[in-house]
DNA sequence: CATGAATGAGTGTTCATTCAT
DNA sequence: GATGAATGAACACTCATTCAT
């Protein structure tokens, strides 16, 4: 009598292992939580782990894939006819909110250099790759629009803005630095690289 | 009659060791670099790497205090009657010369979140709190002449390039950016912190 | 639906180890008996042990332990109405047949000195408290009773006892000594220690 | 030049590191004790002390032969006409003697099961088969004389002699038991060993 | 589907011993 | 003679992963 797989069970298993995992390896790095960890946070026995996923590497692949997959929702979901330079600084406000979860920070600067496992060098590059794609597409239509410096390759602006939110991120991971408070600052500091320096 | 210790082969063997890690922790990061790799690398047997370093964190501390104090002599050896201002740019120049070595900004990166392993923390905030406080000062000093912005702390600014300097760190550590390229980038938009949105 | 876990299998895994450890202990002393050669004896991989014993350490304290609680139940076990000399003296001939397994006689021997390890320094002194205890008891009731010298204190009296066992058991440990020839001489040996010498 | 060795500054040096090594054997047992420890307590380097001792091993077979030797000593120092059972208590009480340094008690109990390690194991019996042989003769003799109970082969008398002192010292290696005190106990039982149970 | 006992390659570290100085 | 830097085999222990139940 085979009862059908249920399969909302399953992605409620899956979010739960997920979230442990945030946990563990915002606290002691990928390398340093361990698969044991990661099952006691969340509950439940090595064997079911390893039921949801077949390695602890592939684990952090679908972490990785799930935040790849919620940034193409957010440059999807923009409001037709919003002026691309308010759906960039939108995005960095939408990524400053997701750094209220002190994990979330931890677990970007600690998953930042894993250039050997080849799976995640790939996701990694992949997430990277997405965002870059999505802000360069917006950039390149604010300076169409005149909102946006024109003396920079959108490219280029893409990455500084990613490189400004990052530098954020690691802030926030560590001690003295209040994301919600330094969020205005990090908006004006987006809008200064766009604006480049003034004329004069 | 014991031989008199050769302290510069000491010193040497020392630098010889801390170079091969550095090389194995930017590669697979600090968990993920073995004591066997290092020592493969600096081409010595376990035993001599444990002869001068009696712990893997202590080897890593030891590379962060050797950091701490290149700060601090940075800082010490500034020419007198040098504008402050200037003084932070060249730090911020100097911070990115240092990355010319692909190996420091992999390191930069993958070593930021080691919050277990205590004397490790304490090394990582020592370095923090040094760069901080010596950016601090010269950033008032600046505020003093009317060269940089007042309406922010000294000690706010000075996080914030440590912030943009990290993110530099973070994306010469990963491809595609060119960190001699983005080097006046970089200077432009620690300028524009500085000076704070035209008044217009 | 967790299998139910069947504490009898888990029992019987440790009481392997357990064996196997004694063996090796007595053939190479505690520091000298490698975890490894008591897997191998046990038939186990090194992964088993450390899920049975967290240290090579906790493997011992395990094994003091068990012997505590024999010590502890020998005297639980005794007949009502039996007289304590002969309690006394069942003990002795109780712990004779117990080193009838040469490895016994090894193993107590070799875990005497072992003052280094807070843990096992502790088991040690548990087993020898008890131990002590037990005996210091009969020999103050076979003390009121008339059947045994009232010159000495009882405690001191249970002290000698053991040390006459613990010379016993390290002459068997050694070779040219029968323990079973040996033990009527030992029962000797305590009645005289307990009736004092003649009062000619 | 070679300046001609001295053989008394070379004994010295041994002394040294033989009184270094009880103090470290006694504490942490042979294999406990690591020859850094050894030369540490003795105040020299690694080097010199492996040119006075090949091996670990080799040292500890110094000590006990120097044991073994002492012990000829002390019986062929006999003077001549003293009855045998007053030489036999006579080494008795030496034996206590020596085990008022609380390191020889902790040396007794801890190089006792060491039956790997065939050199070490050969200079253990060499040191049991000499105060055997010794004891077996003395006491032979103190039987022809009438002074002691010829219902047992004077080989096991001398065996349980040693049994007796074995037991005291090892309790004297542990604490609560003050081996000066206890010392007139152990030549009260030896004398009811040598005279057996009163014939009543 | 869930479990946890079992595994063994791999890890950081130790230590007796060697040898150039 | 004396030193201590260098060595590498061996050690206790970890951990991702497998699998019988």
């Amino acid at each position: 009598m085979p009862r059908p797989i249920d399969p909302v069970r399953r992605r409620a298993r899956r979010l739960q292992i997920i979230d442990a995992a945030l946990t563990a390896f915002a606290l002691h790095g990928y390398a340093g939580a361990t698969t044991a960890e990661i099952c006691r946070i969340a509950g439940i026995g090595s064997g079911t782990f390893f039921h949801h996923f077949p390695t602890k590497d592939s684990l952090l692949v679908a972490i990785l894939e799930e935040g790849t997959e919620e940034t193409r929702r957010f440059f999807a979901a923009r409001e037709p006819g919003t002026p691309a330079r308010q759906v960039i600084l939108g995005y960095v406000g939408h990524a400053v909110a997701d750094l209220a979860d002190p994990r979330a920070a931890g677990f970007i600067t600690v998953v930042g250099g894993l250039t050997s496992h080849p799976d995640i060098a790939a996701a990694l590059r992949a997430d990277e790759d997405t965002l870059r794609a999505a802000l360069r597409e917006v950039v390149a239509e604010a300076q169409h629009a005149g909102e946006v410096r024109t003396d920079l390759p959108a490219d280029r602006l893409a990455v500084w803005i990613m490189l400004l939110i990052d530098g954020f991120a690691g802030r926030t991971a560590g001690g003295g630095f209040e994301a919600a408070a330094e969020a205005p600052l990090l908006v004006e500091q987006v809008g200064l690289l766009l604006d480049g320096p003034p004329a004069d």
